[in-house]
RNA sequence: GCUCGAGUGGUGGAAUUGGUAGACACGUCAGACUUAAAAUCUGAUGAACAUUAGUUCGUGCGGGUUCAAGUCCCGCCUCGAGUACCA
C-alpha cells in the first residue's frame, strides 16, 4: 500500500492533541494574529460538507501565518443557547443542556477529523454558567450606563445621578426617552422609586412598554433581524405587532458611530452597505404644524411634528397623513368623522403586517375632520390617516407633497386632494416628480433656487420661526433584548418595589433553574416563572425573561483571549495583547444581526474602558454557501420501473430524490438503491449503456432532499487532506456553489502523486541530496511566489492548482531532491497538514512542520534571458517566435518580418505598424 | 422598485496593469499493461468547415474606444442574494 492516509491522519491527529501543538501563548515576542471563525450553533443534524468550508480557509490562513512567524490565536467554540434544543425539550422533556452537550460532542468528533489547528484549551460554550456569568456581568455594565451626546460616549449611571443631584437634567444631553425637565431640588425631593423610574429612561439597557414582534407559535418576541418577509426566520411562523413590557438595548445611541466606523473596516462593500441601509440614516428636518380642530377645547394646543427629507418642498404640502396608530388620532378626530375613523382603524388592524407589506399598491385612508395650519402660507391643510404611513418611523406622521412623492401622489389621486407642483420638470400630472433636479416655483422666497440650494435655505427659516429644526433620522430601532424562553441567559435582575435592580457581582452567575416543563405558564408567563424559589434571599422576584441568542455571541471573541479567567471577562493584559480579530470568516447572513450587535457591544466596552479597540473584526471574508446537488431517478408512472436519465423522455415519469450517497458521477448504484427502501427491492431498471444515469438539480442541502453529504463520509473514503484541498479546489471561497464530488478523485490523485515524488516503485522512501537543476528551482520558486500571493488574496482554489502544476512538473523532471521537496512540504502543510507532517518526519525532522519558516522566494531563479513571443496579425495570434530579451526592437522587427510565416500572412502587403511589447506580445497591423 | 454579486467548453473553474481565452481538475474518447476487470500510465478533447496545410466562429446580448477587449466605456437581457410604503 502506498499513500495510507488513514494511518497517517490518525497518527498526526493524536500527536497534535497530545503535544498541544496549536496552543497560543498570550506572552510572546512574535507579532500576534487572531483568526476567527463564526462559531456554530450545534444542531442535532451534525456538520455537513458546507460547514467546514470557512473553517478550512481560516485554518489554512492560520497555519500560513504561523509559518510567517506570527503568534496565532485560532480558537473554536459553540453558540449553544438556542431554539432547537428548547423545542426538543418541549417535545420530549429532555433538558436542553443534555441535548446540547450531545450535539457538541458530535460536532467535536467531526471537527477533529478534519485536522484543524484550533487551540481547544480556549473553547467556549455560551450556555455554560462560567461563560454566561460574564454575559450577565456585561449586561449589568450596560444597565448601569447612559449615553452622553456631548462626549459622544457611554458613561456610568453614577455620573448621571451626580449631575441630577447638582443641576437637574436641563443641561444633560443624553440619548434617552422623553423626560420632563427637572431641577436639582426637584430631583433630590423625589422618592427612590421615582428616581429609579427616571433613570430607566436613560439607561442603555432598559425596560419599557414597547411594540414588539410577537410570534405566538414560538411563544416569544423576535428582533427585526430574526424576521424574514413577515415570518419568523426559524420555523417560518407568523409574527404580529403587540405592545409588551420588554428589555431593550439603546443601540440607537451608537447609530452614527456604527455608520462612520464602517470606513475603517476591511469588509466587503456588500455587507457594509447592508449595515448602512439597516441603520438607515436620512437627513432632513422636523417641522411642527399647529392643529385646528373642532374636537379640541379652546385652550388646547396641539402641534403635530413630522419628519421630512425634503423640507425644500414645504410649499407643496397639500395635506397631512398620520399613521392609524398615531396617538393623536383619537384626540383630533371631529365627531362627524369618529365613526369612519374607527371603522378604518379596525380594518387596518385586521390586515396583518404581511398583507400590508405584500400589498403596497392598494391605497387607503380616511379624513379626520381636523386641519393643520401651513407654517408659511397659513393655509388650512386637511389631516388624514393612512396605513402607508408607518407608526414606527419618525413621528408616525408625514407632510404630504403629492407633486413630488409618488406615495403621496397615489393617495392624493385616490382622494382627490390638490397637487401643487413646486419644482420644475417631471411629468405631472401623469406621475409625481420625485427627483432632485429642477428649479423651485410656487414657493415664495424659495422661487428660482435649485433643489439643493432650497434645502439649505429653508432649514434656517424653519429654525428662525421656531417651528422645527434640521434633523437626522435613523431607521435603526432599539434592540429588544428579552425572550420568553427557557434556554437562554437569565437576567441578573430582581424586582424591588416594582423596580428592576441588579444582582451583586458575587451572586453571578444567576444559573438557570430547574423547571418541570419548558412551556410558558398558563397565564402566559415565561417558563422561568415555573421555577420554584425563583426569588432572591430577601424574597424579591427574579426576572423571568431570558436573553436573546445574540447576547452570548456579541462578545465571545473577547473571551477566547482569556477563556478560563474566573475573575474578569477578559484580563487587561490578554485583551491589550490580542486586541481584536484580525481575520473573521463566516457567512454574510449575519450582516444585520450578530455583526451589528458585536460592534455595538465592543464600542460600549471601549467607552467604559474595558477594551482597547472600538471594532471587533478588522477584516472579514464571507464564504459562500455550499448548496446540495440532488440526484433523481425517474419512475415510469404507475409502475416500479425506473428509466435512466437519457431515456426518460420516451416515458411518462415521476422524478424521485435518490440519496446522493448512492450515486457516483451521476451513475446510480442500483443494488444500494434496491436496498434503500422496501418498495424499491423489486424495482426494474431501464439502463443506458449498462448504467443507470441520474438527473441532477441544485438545491439547498437538506435531509428531506437526500442530498446531504457529511464530511465524515468523505474523510472515511479519501482522507481529511483530500477533503480540505477539494473544498478549496471547488472554486472561489466567496462564491455560492453546489457540492459535487465529481472532481474529488483528481485531488486524491494529486496527493498520491505527491507521495510518489518521495517514494520509489516499492514505496521505499528515497530522497536525493544532489544539487537541484535550474528547471527544478524554477518550478519551486514559481510555486512559492504564486502560493504566497494566492493565500494573501484568499484565492485558495488557484493555489491548489498551482500545487498540482508543481507536482506534475517535478514528476516529469523526476525530481526527488531534498532541497526542492523540503520547501514544498512546508508550502503544502497549511493545505494538507497530515501528509505534510508525515513527509517532514520521513525527511528526518523531529520538530514538526507547523512552526517552520515559510520558504523564501528568490526571483533570481525565474530570470529569463529570452522570451517566446506570440506573433499576431491584426490581433490574431498566428505563430510563436523566441527572441533574446536584450535584443532591440528594430532588430526584432527585422527578423520577424523576414520569417516565412510572416511573408505568408502579409500576403504581399506591407505592414502598417509593428507593435512590440517587451516580454509580452508582438502585433503586426496590416 | 432599490442595493449588491454573477453570466467563459459537456462540468467545476483559470486568465497580474487591456497583451497567446479555456491553466488545473472532472468527464469523454483512444492506446499501453491485464485471461479479464479495477488501479496505474500515455495521448486527444471549445465549435464548425477542410483529406492535409489550414480557415472561420467563439467569454449573456447590442454598440463603442484601442494596434489589441473576458478585462475599459455606453445601452440592455438573464440568474442569485439582501431589502422593501423609512416620508
Amino acid at each position: 500500500m502506498e499513500y495510507n492516509f488513514r494511518s497517517i491522519e490518525d497518527k498526526w491527529r493524536k500527536h497534535w492533541a497530545e503535544q498541544k501543538t496549536f496552543k497560543a501563548e498570550t506572552t510572546s515576542t512574535k507579532p500576534k494574529y487572531y483568526v476567527l471563525d463564526m462559531f456554530p450553533y450545534p444542531s442535532g443534524a451534525g456538520l455537513h460538507v458546507g460547514h467546514p468550508l470557512g473553517y478550512i480557509a481560516s485554518d489554512i490562513y492560520a497555519r500560513y501565518k504561523r509559518l510567517k512567524g506570527y503568534n496565532v490565536l485560532h480558537p473554536m467554540g459553540y453558540d449553544s443557547f438556542g431554539l432547537p434544543a428548547e423545542q426538543y425539550a418541549i417535545q420530549t422533556g429532555q433538558h436542553p443542556a443534555i441535548t446540547t452537550s450531545e450535539n457538541i460532542s458530535r460536532y467535536r468528533d467531526q471537527l477533529d477529523k478534519i485536522g484543524f489547528s484550533f487551540d481547544w484549551d480556549r473553547e467556549v460554550q455560551t450556555s455554560e454558567p462560567n461563560y454566561y456569568k460574564w454575559t450577565q456581568w456585561i449586561f449589568k455594565q450596560i444597565f448601569n450606563a447612559w449615553y452622553c451626546k456631548v462626549e459622544d460616549k457611554a458613561k456610568s449611571i453614577d455620573s448621571l445621578v451626580a449631575r441630577f443631584k447638582a443641576q437637574g437634567n436641563a443641561t444633560v444631553k443624553a440619548v434617552s426617552d422623553e423626560v420632563a425637565i427637572f431641577t436639582a431640588e426637584q430631583w433630590n425631593a423625589k422618592s427612590a422609586k421615582e428616581q429609579e423610574e427616571i433613570l430607566l429612561s436613560y439607561r442603555l439597557a432598559f425596560r419599557s412598554e414597547t411594540m414588539v414582534n410577537w410570534c405566538s407559535e414560538l411563544g416569544t418576541v423576535l428582533a427585526n433581524d430574526e424576521i424574514k418577509e413577515g415570518l419568523s426566520e426559524r420555523g417560518g411562523h407568523p409574527v404580529i405587532q403587540k405592545k409588551m413590557m420588554q428589555w431593550s438595548m439603546r443601540i440607537t445611541a451608537y447609530a452614527q458611530r456604527l455608520i462612520d466606523d464602517l470606513n475603517t473596516l476591511d469588509w466587503t462593500e456588500a455587507i457594509k452597505e447592508q449595515q448602512r441601509n439597516w441603520i438607515g440614516r436620512s437627513e432632513g428636518a422636523s417641522i411642527r404644524f399647529e392643529l385646528e380642530s373642532d374636537a379640541l377645547a379652546t385652550d388646547e394646543n396641539i402641534e403635530i411634528e413630522v419628519f421630512t427629507t425634503r423640507p425644500d418642498t414645504i410649499f407643496g404640502v397639500s395635506y397631512m397623513t398620520l399613521a392609524p396608530e398615531n396617538e393623536y388620532v383619537s384626540r383630533i378626530t371631529t365627531n362627524e368623522y369618529k365613526e369612519a375613523i374607527r371603522e378604518y382603524i379596525d380594518k387596518t388592524k385586521k390586515r396583518s403586517e404581511r398583507d400590508r407589506m405584500s400589498d403596497v399598491k392598494t391605497v387607503s385612508g380616511q379624513f379626520t375632520g381636523a386641519y393643520v395650519k401651513h407654517p408659511f402660507t397659513g393655509a388650512k391643510i386637511p389631516v388624514w390617516i393612512g396605513d402607508y404611513v408607518l407608526a414606527s418611523y419618525g413621528t408616525g406622521a408625514v407632510m404630504a407633497v403629492p407633486a413630488h412623492d409618488s406615495r403621496d401622489f397615489a393617495f392624493a389621486n385616490k382622494f382627490d386632494l390638490p397637487i401643487i407642483p413646486v419644482i420644475s420638470g417631471g411629468n405631472l400630472p401623469e406621475e409625481s416628480h420625485d427627483g432632485k433636479e429642477g428649479i423651485l416655483l410656487n414657493s415664495d422666497f424659495l422661487n428660482g433656487l435649485k433643489v439643493k440650494e432650497a434645502t439649505t435655505a429653508i432649514i434656517p427659516k424653519i429654525e428662525d420661526k421656531g417651528i422645527g429644526r434640521g434633523k437626522i433620522q435613523y431607521r435603526l430601532r432599539d434592540a429588544i433584548f428579552s425572550r420568553q424562553r427557557y434556554w437562554g441567559e437569565p437576567f441578573p435582575i430582581y424586582f424591588e418595589d416594582g423596580m428592576p435592580k441588579t444582582m451583586g457581582d458575587k451572586d453571578l452567575p444567576v444559573t438557570l433553574p430547574k423547571v418541570e416543563k419548558y412551556l410558558p405558564t398558563e397565564d402566559g408567563e415565561p417558563p422561568l416563572a415555573r421555577a420554584e424559589h425563583w426569588k432572591t434571599a430577601d424574597g424579591n422576584a427574579i426576572e423571568t425573561n431570558t436573553m436573546p441568542g445574540w447576547a452570548g455571541s456579541s462578545w465571545y471573541f473577547l473571551r477566547y483571549m482569556d477563556a478560563t479567567n474566573d475573575g474578569e471577562f477578559v484580563s487587561k493584559e490578554a485583551q491589550s495583547y490580542w486586541r481584536n480579530v484580525d481575520l473573521y470568516i463566516g457567512g454574510s447572513e449575519h450582516a444585520t444581526g450578530h455583526l451589528l450587535y458585536s460592534r455595538f457591544w465592543m464600542k460600549f466596552l471601549f467607552d467604559m474602558g474595558f477594551v482597547s479597540e472600538q471594532e471587533p473584526f478588522k477584516k472579514m471574508i464571507n464564504q459562500g454557501m455550499i448548496l446540495g446537488r440532488s440526484n433523481f431517478a425517474y419512475r415510469i408512472k404507475d409502475t416500479n420501473t425506473f428509466v435512466s436519465y437519457g431515456l426518460k423522455d420516451q416515458h411518462d415519469t415521476t422524478p424521485i430524490h435518490v440519496d446522493v450517497n448512492m450515486v457516483e458521477n451521476d451513475v446510480l448504484d442500483v443494488e444500494a438503491f434496491k436496498g434503500w427502501r422496501a418498495d424499491f427491492t423489486n424495482a426494474d431498471f431501464i439502463l443506458e449503456e449498462g448504467e443507470y444515469k441520474c438527473g441532477a438539480e441544485v438545491e439547498k442541502m437538506s435531509k428531506s432532499k437526500f442530498n446531504v453529504v457529511s464530511p465524515d463520509s468523505i474523510v472515511e473514503k479519501y482522507g481529511a487532506d483530500t477533503l480540505r484541498m477539494y473544498e478549496m479546489f471547488l472554486g472561489p471561497l466567496e462564491q455560492f456553489k453546489p457540492w459535487n464530488t465529481n472532481g474529488i478523485s483528481g485531488v486524491n490523485n494529486f496527493l498520491r502523486k505527491l507521495w510518489r515524488l518521495f517514494h520509489d516503485a516499492e514505496n521505499n522512501f528515497v530522497i536525493s541530496d544532489a544539487e537541484p537543476t535550474k528547471e527544478e528551482l524554477k518550478t519551486l520558486h514559481r510555486t512559492i511566489k504564486k502560493v504566497q500571493e494566492d493565500v494573501e488574496a484568499f484565492s485558495f482554489n488557484t493555489s491548489v492548482s498551482t500545487f498540482m502544476v508543481c507536482v506534475n512538473e517535478l514528476t516529469t523532471q523526476k525530481c526527488n531532491k531534498r532541497s526542492v521537496l523540503e520547501p514544498l512540504v512546508i508550502l503544502m502543510c497549511s493545505y494538507a497538514p497530515h501528509i505534510s507532517e508525515e513527509l517532514w518526519e520521513l525527511l528526518g525532522h523531529k520538530d514538526g512542520v507547523t512552526y517552520q519558516d515559510f520558504p523564501k522566494f528568490e526571483a533570481s531563479h525565474l530570470v529569463e534571458s529570452s522570451h517566446t513571443y506570440p506573433v499576431s496579425f491584426n490581433g490574431k495570434m498566428r505563430f510563436k517566435m523566441e527572441f533574446p530579451l536584450d535584443m532591440n526592437k528594430t532588430e526584432i522587427e527585422k527578423q520577424i518580418l523576414a520569417h516565412e510565416k510572416s511573408i505568408h500572412y502579409l500576403d504581399g502587403k506591407s505592414p502598417k505598424k509593428v507593435i512590440i511589447v517587451p516580454k509580452k506580445i508582438i502585433n503586426i497591423v496590416v
